[in-house]
DNA sequence: CTTTTATATCAAGATATATTGATTTAAAAG
DNA sequence: CTTTTAAATCAATATATCTTGATATAAAAG
């Protein structure tokens, strides 16, 4: 149950639920990326990673001083299904910002 | 966003999850069974009852002074996902009121 | 018509979660 | 070694959700 309650818990938010849908579009990114595309703060962006990865639906690979943030694979069946779910629902991404692209 | 937002929020509880597959394995099923099987007060029942229906999940069928509630259908398929991931979870479920079955 | 019963709804307090700004950590640059 | 930068964590506040007890509604029984 507590597996089960942290994952749908992970997508019970807006935010989470766009960051999931941003990284599932543009493979590995590091967190600097997200935070200038959402236009958020660092501690917020951070805090949700961090929910999301607890809740298997994220992988992170730290390298230097970056952290980049990616879907978790291999995904169990319901995860998937969440994915998928996220991935038919029409979101107003915001764009990767290239400048901070051609950084990391 | 909306109604993706709904129907995780309505699973994220650990009350609602044992409901939910309490129907599940019970078919139709009245508020006060739930109620007595759950030994929860009934304005706690009638609350998650209505999140669950509201989110999809449960149907409603009103009979004289009873209100019968049972798994919707049709279901669409990420409903129905989380309702199988619900049920591969190993839940101790209160049994069902034998006394209060008879009654209704 | 009045009382009882099943259920729904409301209001208040308790608990959990989200956001922000400040601080900490650790790697890289100067 | 000191400073800068990316990211994580912490503390305080704001917001949302859950639980309870009281009240409202509506059907059935007396």
């Amino acid at each position: 149950m507590d597996v089960f309650l942290k994952t749908v818990g992970a997508l019970n938010d807006e935010t989470r639920v766009q960051i999931l849908a941003f990284i599932a579009q543009h493979g590995e990114v590091c967190v600097c990326e997200i935070e200038s595309a959402f236009n958020m703060i660092q501690s917020r962006i951070s805090r949700h990673l961090k929910i999301l990865k607890d809740a298997g639906f994220l992988k992170v690979d730290r390298r230097g001083k970056w952290a980049y943030y990616a879907i978790r694979s291999p995904m169990d069946r319901f995860r998937l299904a969440c994915l998928e779910e996220i991935s038919y629902l029409e979101l107003n991404l915001p764009q990767n910002c290239p400048a901070c692209k051609e950084l990391a």
